[in-house]
DNA sequence: AGCACGCCGACT
DNA sequence: GTCGGCGTGCTC
């Protein structure tokens, strides 16, 4: 009985996303299975490519004469079918290829690669010499290289010379030497005997032999014993070589002290009695733990954990790429011990796919890991946790452009297990589902820590200290309370929001930023066209010269760079010793651990950096936190501004006083008034969050409105609106009166590499068919596509520029 | 994506 | 008359 295989193919574009049948040959039908990586021809030529079995059948609807699958790429699935409908969720809603989904869901090593070879069909032939001097065969890159691959070309014509396709399998497995000894009291006298009088290093490895076994390698060498001289006590039969799978493991040789539960409080016990009463009945709860800073939402998702894992079931912890700092990690692994696998982008790809594989086979039974920890290959799975669920790092911005908030409830579901989202400042969309009952809320008040207080903020309006002539970037109050903190040998943490950086145009008397007209969004200033645009609605106009609002002509760009603060800094403190953190500090591998390391050491009493040090800083000695410019991302062209700025004022002001020392947080604005900074101030985010919620339901956004971005792109600006206002035209005849398109517009870099980029947003409430007039418009314009024109559809996008 | 097929300009 | 340019269409 022939078996056929449904593939997905490793071509991702629009016409070959789809399953292809191929013949199992007789000698892997016993083997197959579905979830498996194969290599199978593909299209003209001898093409050969890898694949995913996605299905396994007796019969083929395929009339035509099939290919066969080649071989197998894996011994066993590398996708469970958890995964592979996970994979179909996702193609629904990012409307990402298949392909593309499924390669996400692995370690970048099991993708593919491919390598082209021309081979010499018989090696005796006459033109071996010529072409082929050694081997018979050559990389087609190579003989490119040479010059000769038209004379190949030819010669494959006349038969003598074929293609051949590699699918290279990247995904090697690291193996230790390990030395077996074979002294045994019978013969160890025997061996003794034998050894030369001279021979000192070979008495050494005997005498370590017999105390030793069963050692890697290395441990000989590295008490000097050569592996010339190993190798010698092999062939004398006193010792077998044996290569041992091993992990390449980035924590290898690290103790962690282990550590026990703390006593939680009153409320902190309420939340994880109540997720774990969801797991023992296993329902598929979505919680939501709001919970301000320093209230101990890390002790609940442990504690969680470790009672999951008593029950012999698994467990996800997804937290924000930042947030994975070595202080964060050594916590999990001391509490939970080495059934904790951490997946991050600090990792090698060897190391990433070895933490796959320990994952994989049942060796780890917790994964802590950035968003894509969300395909790890865990069975049975007793809660998932995503922390810091707001962090827009949890959806990717390339296809698929999935969110792993999302995948994590949906995980949830199949496993019929609870989900916990946490935050001190959650999105408006899950505390909108949790006002619904949709979400569970968890709410904790207090901090964990009953000696920490929470800090005082005060806010400094920056527009009354350009009246009094200070255009510093330090206020008069900061600058004391830094002074301040020096004497005391206190540490103080400074913010540059470098967010918005120079985008927008902003009245440095009165604080005035250009809106636009019909959007209620701040307008985005393109020093292409030297015109202040809209990214909603297209609107546009001239750069203005006096403030609309007082006339002032202090309207100019606004931003500043950490480098230039930082002299600032130094030139007012002239004894301080200052730590600059951004990207430019924090570029080389492990930087970024070197200066908090270096902080934490209290080697330095000022930490001057972006928002990267919002998160993450837990230091007993910082008393002060400084907000240089609280207003930038509340001016970006972006709906969330508001959100996003609260929630990095709440996060950073979180740094001061965790322990018994008071904190205190200056935040320097031109708008003290904006209520996403007054409630910041008061710390108050229940409040921020009907205010907010108020102006998304006037404005109509998330979560009163579902959004969807499209975007095409091509060389020529020309063909890339065309093609935008193609589908707009599609769009408006498709959609319900209820629903709004804004644009379509240029986006708000017009060129990203030579590429013209136009968008239009659709905002819609219920729109049962537009998923398909989605897909509908992919396929054409793929169809009608000249070459080089993308498009592509963004669902729920995190990033309106 | 990448290959074959097919139809037009510059060469032996 | 042929080599090779790249526009089109298809891949189990």
């Amino acid at each position: 009985m022939t078996l056929f295989a449904e593939v997905i193919v490793d071509v991702p574009t629009m016409q070959t996303d789809q399953p292809f049948t191929y013949i199992v040959p007789e000698s892997l039908t016993d083997v197959i299975e579905v979830g498996m990586r194969v290599e199978v021809p593909f299209g003209g030529g001898n093409r050969h490519i890898q694949g995913f079995v996605t299905d396994l059948k007796q019969t083929s609807k395929y009339p035509e004469k099939l290919k066969y699958i080649i071989r197998l790429l894996d011994l066993s699935p590398v996708l469970n079918q958890e995964l592979l409908a996970l994979a179909d969720y996702m193609k629904e809603t990012t409307y990402a290829f298949k392909i593309t989904c499924l390669q996400t869901m692995l370690p970048s090593v099991m993708k593919a690669e491919y390598q082209k070879k021309i081979v010499l069909k018989d090696p005796r032939h006459p033109v071996k010499d010529e072409y082929f001097p050694q081997g018979d065969e050559m990389d087609w890159q190579e003989a490119e290289k040479k010059g000769i691959l038209n004379q190949l070309k030819k010669l494959r014509k006349e038969n003598i010379v074929e293609l051949r396709y590699v699918v290279k399998n990247k995904n090697k497995v690291k193996k230790i030497r390990y030395v077996n000894s074979q002294l045994t009291t019978n013969n160890t006298e025997e061996f003794y005997q034998k050894i030369n009088k001279q021979a000192s290093r070979q008495k050494q490895l005997f005498e370590l032999l017999r105390k030793n076994d069963h050692q890697p390698t290395a441990f000989y060498t590295k008490q000097g014993v050569p592996s010339t001289v190993l190798k010698e006590g092999e062939k004398r039969g006193w010792l077998s070589f044996e290569d041992v799978e091993a992990y390449r493991d980035p924590y290898q040789g690290r103790t962690f002290k282990k550590t026990t539960a703390l006593t939680l409080n009153e409320e902190q016990q309420q939340a994880v009695n109540l997720v774990l009463t969801s797991e023992n009945k296993a329902k598929n709860d979505v919680f939501l733990l709001e919970g301000i800073t320093g209230s101990g939402k890390t002790e609940i998702y442990l504690q969680t954990i470790a009672a999951v894992m008593a029950k012999q079931k698994t467990a996800i912890m997804l937290v924000p790429e930042i947030a994975l700092t070595p202080q964060m990690v050594e916590r999990f692994k001391s509490r939970l011990g080495d059934a904790v696998a951490v997946l991050h982008s600090g990792l090698s790809q060897g190391e990433r796919y070895d933490e796959w594989r320990k994952i994989e086979r049942g060796e780890a039974q917790v994964v802590v890991g950035a968003r894509s920890a969300i395909f790890a290959p865990l069975e049975n799975i007793g809660v998932i946790i995503v922390d810091e669920e707001h962090e827009t790092s949890y959806k990717q911005d390339e296809a698929p452009r999935y969110h792993a908030r999302d995948l994590a409830i949906w995980r949830g579901e199949y496993h019929h297990c609870p989900v916990v989202l946490g935050s001190a400042t959650p999105s408006l969309e899950s505390r909108a589902r949790a006002q619904k009952n949709i979400y569970q809320l968890l709410l904790l008040r207090k901090r964990a820590d009953p000696a920490a207080n929470l800090p005082s903020i005060e806010v400094v309006d920056l527009k009354e200290e350009y009246e009094r002539k200070n255009t510093s970037n330090f206020s008069e109050d900061l600058q004391e309370k830094i002074a301040d903190r020096l004497a005391k040998k206190e540490q103080s943490v400074l913010m540059l929001n470098r967010r918005g950086y120079s985008s927008f145009v902003m009245c440095r008397d009165c604080g005035y930023v250009l809106p636009c007209p019909n959007c209620d969004i701040s307008l985005t200033l393109h020093m292409d066209t030297k015109t202040m645009r809209c990214h909603y609605c297209g609107h546009e106009e001239r750069i203005p010269q006096h403030c609309p609002e007082c006339g002032s002509n202090k309207i100019r760009y606004y931003g500043t760079g950490t480098q230039k603060v930082q002299e600032e800094l130094q030139a007012l403190f002239p004894e301080a010793r200052i730590l600059r953190m951004d990207v430019d500090t924090t570029r080389r591998k492990g930087a970024h651990e070197r200066i908090l390391q270096k902080f934490g050491a209290q080697e330095a009493d000022i930490l001057l950096g972006t928002q990267m040090i919002a998160k993450g800083l837990d230091y007993p000695n910082i008393t002060l936190v400084g907000v240089l410019n609280a207003d930038t991302a509340l001016n970006l062209p972006d709906f969330r501004a508001n959100e996003r700025t609260f929630q990095l004022l709440t996060q950073v002001s979180g740094r001061a006083g965790r322990a018994e020392k008071q904190g205190e947080v200056v935040i320097q604005t031109f708008n003290p008034e904006h209520h996403a900074i007054v409630l910041a101030q008061q710390q108050d985010y229940e409040s921020f969050y009907e205010q907010e919620m108020f102006l998304r339901h006037q404005s109509g956004y998330s979560p009163y409105y579902f959004t969807v971005k499209i975007t095409c792109s091509h060389q020529e600006e020309q063909m890339a609106a065309k093609q935008i206002f193609k589908i707009a035209q599609l769009i408006n005849t498709g959609l319900s009166a209820k629903s709004i398109v804004l644009g379509p517009t240029p986006s708000a870099i017009a060129r990203v590499k030579n590429r013209y980029q136009y968008q239009m947003i659709i905002k819609y409430k219920k729109e049962p068919a537009l998923s398909q007039l989605l897909k509908q418009i992919l396929n054409e314009s793929q169809k009608v596509q000249q070459k080089g024109l993308y498009v592509a559809i963004d669902n729920e996008p995190i990033n309106f520029i």
